[in-house]
DNA sequence: AACCAGGTTATAA
DNA sequence: TTATAACCTGGT
């Protein structure tokens, strides 16, 4: 079925995918992007303000991927808070359209269990292998894609196996989290009525699961908007605005950006990473 | 050839 | 409590 919304500003899709925050999505020829969410597979066509979406199943769907999307949000309001920070002028004007995906707590974990000290390449070759392998495949014009393969599959699958789908040493992280997850002893999946605290220290349980990569599941899965993963860009541009580009520890820089930013944290986190990449060199 | 990349873990001061 | 090295993989 095909969707059509209109009137969505600010949001650039280009930039929600190719963001870091998300793995499968993928831009084809014709400058439309391809990605399996849940069991759907979408096919995205931004012009302008309006959203042509495709997808293979039936009219459920466009509720789902409304939430996805964070539709309901007004970031105008999140821009306009943003920016009482002066400092930040130029981040918000150079990463406006920016959104922070609703995803699956589960792919979400295993997914920023891979990227840790890893490229975007190559999290996105092995996430694609691991769906691939153990995924369910679904079919969209023509061509076969897959999910994500459940936690009771890859509890199931052996560490030198796994590897095949170059994972390297976090094989043996997968596959003991997703044993901790099947058997429902961390349940990732009740966190609305939790404190982003509470459930970073249940995520931190996680073999392979450090602070930034709990703030990553945090705030891409969970809508813990306080969360602010800091990765080595988002050290470098915090260094360089706040600290005259002396080093500062992770944990100095964690104190910081949550008692400056607070409960948009997770936003000004997204917009300075999207500026620290893209624009700015150290 | 050596080094690095969107960190975590184990080990030592 | 804070600092340092090892770690799969693939690219320069």
């Amino acid at each position: 079925m095909t969707m059509v919304i209109d009137g969505i500003h600010p949001f650039n899709f280009g930039m929600i995918a190719d963001g870091g925050q998300a793995f499968r999505w993928n831009l084809q020829a014709d400058g439309k992007y391809i990605g399996v969410v849940k069991n759907y597979v979408f096919e995205i066509c931004q012009k302008d303000n309006k959203l042509i979406i495709d997808s293979n199943g039936g009219n459920n769907e466009t509720e789902f991927i409304k939430e996805y999307l964070d539709l309901y949000r007004d970031y105008n309001k999140i821009e306009e808070e943003m920016m009482k920070f002066e400092e930040l002028l130029p981040v918000v004007n150079y990463s406006s359209g920016y959104r922070i995906l609703f995803q699956d707590p589960w792919e979400t974990t295993i997914s920023f269990i891979i990227s840790a000290n890893n490229h975007i390449r190559n999290i996105k070759k092995t996430i694609e292998n691991i769906c691939r392998a153990y995924g369910e495949p679904i079919e969209f014009k023509g061509e076969f894609y897959y999910t994500f393969p459940t936690p009771e599959i890859l509890a199931g699958v052996s560490e030198d196996e796994l590897k095949l789908t170059k994972c390297g040493y976090r094989a043996k992280y997968i596959i003991e989290t997703a044993k901790i997850i099947a058997s429902g002893h961390v349940d990732i999946y009740n966190f609305n009525n939790i404190s982003t605290e509470e459930m970073r220290k249940k995520l931190l349980m996680l073999p392979g699961v450090g602070r930034k990569v709990a703030d990553c599941i945090l705030l891409y899965s969970m809508r813990k908007f306080d969360a602010f993963p800091i990765d080595v860009w988002i050290q470098r541009i915090l260094e360089h605005i706040y600290f005259s580009d002396n080093r500062v520890s992770l944990t100095k820089l964690q104190k910081f950006a949550e008692d400056r930013f607070g409960e948009i944290a997770g936003f000004v986190q997204q917009y300075l990473f999207y500026y620290a990449r893209n624009c700015w060199q150290a």
